[in-house]
RNA sequence: GGCCCGGUGGCAGAGUGGUUAUGCAGCGGUUUGCAAAACCGUGUACAUCGGUUCAAUUCCGGUCCGGGCCUCCA
């Protein structure tokens, strides 16, 4: 099946045309970890993991790489207001953003390198890109001329004269002109530092991710991603670096953006402090309610976040689970070409995932009136958005524990007594494991229970 | 100042030049000893003003409103 992405280097939908049939490639920008990761930063997570999972289905080898960059002024700034090493603070974010993506049920990445491991090749980049006459050093940097790459801004859609005009760009005395970049910096005192053949100190923002790139995925490759706030300026200047020290007419063929997370209409970020970060909201929701919530718009819609669209996104799963878990569904259909083909399609196109999830309902409903076929369909596809995997779901306690070996023999009294005709007693039982936010549901062939 | 998005029923949210999704909530019903779950029924909404058209929520233009980028940001 076609599978069409918005290309915001072109502004169209289109299809996507893998570089090398038999090997794909992809860059995400992951994060920087001076603190824990909010709402905002785990929806380009969720979305190009299922991106990648879409991927997967069509091509033999996909290399999906999402860097981690552990060199940055916040790190810096963190580590000293809290006193601790730069090292250790990196460790901590680190393991908190394993704990936050795999709660959200992201897949790991093939590789996750971290930047500070690839100073050699940021050096050998930046070398090159001075020889070719695109960089030049000045007072201890080296910067990245603009005015010698006649097509920059192509991604972000302006030009120099715009930029000029907007005359935010920050002025330094070094520069030759004010919309230069860095590539190498100075460092301060007592700060990470790098010797490299313009002095000691370390990378500008973007070269990690050219020279990461280039590592991994070779001077071209296939998709790179990230949300909409790094087109101008980081993804811009990613792809001025490559081109111009690869001599290529493209850095990746196809640039995707999510659109942001909002609260209240206004975009969630750290400066206005209207975030909630994933380890709050796994406090107040599940995991997997997150993930569908963040699914269950377009990933270049704005998506409002409120703790009453999780509660309703709950629902939904709840009632997802209790049709998969009709006809005892769980093998599963594998081959992309039996799955639904509405389900598919919507995904196919440029990942239309809410249409996806009311296709995933549609057959739900099916499953609850008696197609398994449907239920098996469901599951299969869910598959695809990594959901409906929990086969405790509504259990936390597994099948043999003490908890619910308890609850089995409540039921079993109660059945007893609803037999012999007393419901007063019944009625106490199940009001008892109601108040514990035990559910009975009584069917023909027996009652089972849900714990919410 | 420059540039870019978007405005769909109570809420969420697709989509389309004409047959006006879907879900949640609500209401009515079926089922159930009672509940729960499930099922059935029930809502002509597309900011506004013009234009194009036989026909526009969908195309074009203006207006209003909201958001964003130009500085770190997913």
């Amino acid at each position: 099946m076609e599978l069409k992405l918005y290309n915001t280097l072109t502004r169209k939908k289109e299809v996507f045309k893998a570089l090398d049939d038999s090997h794909v490639r992809v860059y995400a920008c992951g994060p920087t970890v001076y603190d824990k990761i909010h709402i905002g930063n785990a929806r380009p997570l969720v979305v190009f993991d299922v991106l990648v999972t879409m991927l997967r289905a069509t091509y033999p080898k996909v290399t999906y790489v999402r860097n981690i960059t552990d060199v940055d002024d916040k790190i810096n700034a963190r580590a000293a207001e809290r006193g601790i090493s730069i090292n250790t603070l990196c460790d901590e974010t680190i393991a908190q953003f394993r704990k936050d993506t795999n709660a959200l049920l992201v897949n790991a990445p093939d590789k996750e390198p971290r930047a500070t491991r690839h100073i050699a090749q940021m050096i050998a980049m930046i070398g090159q890109l001075i020889d070719k006459g695109f960089a030049y050093a000045a007072e201890g940097h080296v910067l990245f001329s603009v005015a010698k790459m006649g097509d920059y801004g192509k991604l972000s859609g302006r030009s120099l004269d715009e930029m000029i005009a907007g005359a935010r760009v920050e002025v330094a005395p070094y520069k030759r002109d004010a919309a230069d970049f860095v590539l190498w910096k100075p460092s301060e005192e007592g700060l990470p530092s790098w010797d490299s053949p313009w002095g000691a100190g370390r990378p500008g923002w973007h070269i990690e991710c050219s020279a990461m790139a280039a590592e991994y995925l070779g001077k071209e490759f296939d998709i790179h991603a990230g949300g909409l706030d790094l087109i101008f300026p980081h993804h811009e200047n990613e792809i001025a670096q490559s081109r111009c020290a690869h001599d290529t007419a493209h850095m990746a063929r196809y640039w995707l953006h999510n659109g942001y997370v909002t609260v209240d209409g206004e975009k969630m970020s750290k400066s206005l402090g209207n975030f909630t970060t994933v380890a709050e909201a796994l406090s107040a929701h599940r995991g997997e309610a997150i993930r569908l919530a963040l699914l269950s718009s377009h990933y270049r819609a704005p998506f409002d976040f409120s703790e009453q669209l999780v509660k309703n996104t709950q629902i939904i799963l709840d009632k997802l689970y209790r049709a998969a878990a009709l006809n005892n569904a769980k093998e599963l259909i594998s081959e992309a070409e039996q799955l639904d083909a509405e389900f598919m399609a919507a995904l196919s196109d440029d990942l239309n995932t809410p249409l996806a999830l009311t296709r995933l309902q549609a057959l739900a409903s099916e499953a609850n009136k008696g197609s398994r076929e449907a239920a098996l369909q469901l599951v299969s596809c869910a598959k695809h958005l990594n959901l409906l995997n929990d086969k405790n779901w509504f259990r936390s306690e597994d099948e043999d524990s003490l908890e619910s070996k308890e609850i089995e023999a409540q039921i079993a009294a109660r059945n007893a007594a609803r037999a012999a005709r007393d419901f007063a007693q019944a009625d106490e039982i199940r009001d008892r494991l109601a108040a514990r936010g035990i559910r009975l549901l009584d069917s023909p062939d027996g009652t089972s229970w849900e714990k919410s």
